[in-house]
DNA sequence: GCGCGCAAAATCGTATACAGATTTGCATTA
DNA sequence: TAATGCAAATCTGTATACGATTTTGCGCGC
């Protein structure tokens, strides 16, 4: 997203995109030789990188053995699910009692705007980012700049499952209308400015996807190991 | 807490410590060479730490000027109180729905236990003690790591404003038998597996001391420019 | 007196080197 | 064959050095 000119930055992005889609096999050990001479850098600024990397749950840290890739495991993955209902459902009360009206209106413009897609998209790139789109959202109306870091953190790090979830709902059945209307479910709890209605709509669209997180780590090891689909 | 052999850890410990008690002020540039010295290393493991304390929201970093501690402002503050209502509410949902009669049975055992320190306590760390501990008792209940990874972060970074307020809770009256109070109210609530209740309590605790969070921070300015008290 | 610009000093960014720890692989032995 | 121990190779941890960038301070012109 944010295109940073400088090189440490450069670093950062490459590597955190290799640690959310998992370039790193989970716990695999990590060689900063190769990773330097890949990214035509020295380890310094790499070591660097990953420490932060580390500090935001995208890689673990071994005193002595150096850095590893965080594992995949289904509990881990249920336990972000669940740190996702907790900064979303406060944050759509907060927004219920923060958000200005012309906010709402807005986030309703955009919501019809990109109906269309829900439907067409065909890919689950694009759909995945509708819907990160809309919690970004709003978490943005709560005002909380905190719980949106939390939020981004947290995406960042489940996004690999998610897209895997989102790819197999989209084979199953048609589940996007489903999808839009939680969607549209939550802005009009919003609009009523019924706060408890609002994070229990939030409630129900999470923890209907996150039932199936589990299933959903399994075929993501699948697409690690093997070669390709 | 966990004293950790290594001298990189060493270095962080420390460098985590000082930034938590804003040992630099708020918006200051930290200089690495000073630091380096201080704490008898190089500049190549310091900024590693720093690095980390960068994603951990403890400090700030800006590509070629280097890295800054956190501003402190009433904003920032109310923010990471309401984060930390939204991991605590979800966390006592949770906990409601899974600790085991044992766990709840062992926490009031618990709470009983240091009932008189509540009372007695003189000093605004043991205090804060046994409040954290309690919260952080509640969490672990959830079963969810990550919410127990995140509500360390939050107390660990509000935790120099929350000193000054208890400090300033315990001049004014004897607030000190409400707070036990309201933890035995949450105690109760998860016992009776009211997940609603549990949630409301744990709002209502942790917001009365929220709305004192913005006078707090002025008497933390106060503390932090003027030599000593 | 007040900005403006330039040069000196300070500081950051990162490559490199080397010491110490860890892992690996092989040979030896029961 | 499996286990053990040792030595070589690999990799990490950190000091150091130096070019690049930023900040500071001073003198000049207005």
């Amino acid at each position: 997203m944010a295109k940073a000119e400088s090189n440490v930055d450069r670093l950062y992005d490459a590597l955190r995109g290799m640690a959310a889609e998992f370039a790193f096999k989970p716990g695999e050990r990590i060689n900063e030789s190769a990773l330097a001479q890949q990214l035509n850098a020295s380890r310094t600024p790499i070591r660097e990188a990953l420490n932060r990397l580390v500090a935001e749950g995208f890689l673990t840290f071994q005193s002595g053995r150096g850095f590893f890739c965080r594992p995949l495991s289904p509990e881990a993955v249920l336990d972000l699910y669940e740190a996702r209902v907790a900064i979303e459902c406060e944050a759509a009360r907060l927004a219920c009692a923060r958000a200005s009206d012309d906010d709402l209106a807005e986030l309703a413009a955009w919501l019809d705007r990109i109906a269309p897609d829900y439907v067409t998209a065909t890919d689950a790139v694009r759909l995945l980012e509708m819907d990160e789109g809309f919690h970004r959202r709003i978490v943005a109306l709560s005002g909380n700049g905190e719980l949106a870091r939390l939020l981004d953190n947290l995406n960042d790090r489940v996004r690999y499952v998610r897209m895997i979830d989102l790819r197999a709902m989209q084979r199953g059945n048609a589940a996007r209308p489903d999808m839009m209307a939680a969607h549209r479910r939550i802005l009009d709890a919003l609009t009523a400015r019924d706060a408890e209605a609002a994070a229990q709509a939030m409630r129900a669209h999470i923890a209907r996807r996150r039932d199936e997180a589990a299933q959903a780590v399994r075929e993501a090891y699948a697409q690690l190991y093997v070669p390709d689909l």
